[in-house]
DNA sequence: CCCCCAGATGCAACCCGGTTGCATATGGGC
DNA sequence: GCCCATATGCAACCGGGTTGCATCTGGGGG
């Protein structure tokens, strides 16, 4: 594996392609984005970024939908009813975002509760799951110090 | 406890006063529908009912978030990132929505999945706590039976 | 039983997340 | 380098939810 600081990513390039995706300039920026804050992001922090600020936001919906579709990426409701887009830390894991997340409500920043798992529901009378979401809300560290409550 | 009609159930008006709530119409009548249902309902389903119909959006929003708030009623998120607004079944319970939902992605009906609590997660960071909300979603087992898939 | 006002309702306008239709631009296989 | 499937940008739209303001009313006090 080579060093040069070029080749020392396993290029964005190779994994959109992967994917199945075409690469271009809007998907690299969001995916290295959203892999560069690990946590799962709102459509107005995406749109915030420096590197991303010029993308029309439909483009920027559009991308977020197929990262997320072609698999490079998960997404949760958050508490105030907005998609938020994660990059997968590790790829190939068998269920990505089988974690809970944690949301704070003050400053709206979402982190992945990685290393716990869903709890196993069961849902009597014949419903078919596909799918689950915990979220869990509070106050960060940061905002409890900072402020009062 | 008295038999005749009018005085069987515990009376919206006193659940609403004793809420701190001054009784009006259209309260007792979205407290009635959401009892009458028993689980989770969206706007849209609020608007629908023949006897909230007449009302205007914005009342209708103003007295769920007045009922949620007098802790008449619970409310969830649900995976296209509306409110869904419960009455509690039992009052006086300890946590009334401690519980997970179902979501049927096809029809759009939550239901309360009552009997099983939500699990502890531990966040380790210094984070305040003050809510959680596990929502399961897939085909119910009418839509499951009714369509393919 | 009526008066009166805090609080509830209705209306209009607005915000924001998200989607759709369509014309134009471009990635990448040939 | 050509060419087309597909990605982007733009404009318009939808629906949930909120806000400001004028009007109405529940219900406590006289």
């Amino acid at each position: 594996m080579p060093a040069s600081p070029a080749a020392a990513a396993p290029s964005r390039r190779d994994l959109l392609r992967s994917a199945g995706l075409r690469c271009t300039p809007a998907r690299e920026a969001v995916l290295a984005h959203l892999a560069r804050q690990a946590r799962p992001l709102a459509h107005r922090e995406l749109a915030r970024a420096r590197a991303l600020a010029a993308l029309d936001r439909v483009t920027l919906y559009r991308t977020r939908a197929a990262l997320q579709e072609a698999g490079l990426v998960h997404r949760v409701r958050d508490q105030a009813g907005a998609w938020r887009f994660c990059a997968h830390v590790r790829r190939g894991e068998r269920c990505p975002a089988n974690h809970p997340h944690f949301l704070c409500t003050r400053c709206g920043r979402m982190r992945c509760l990685t290393g716990q798992t869903l709890p196993w529901i069961t849902v009597r009378g014949g419903e078919r799951i596909t799918g689950k979401q915990l979220v869990v809300y509070g106050l960060c560290r940061g905002c409890r110090e900072r402020g009062a409550r």
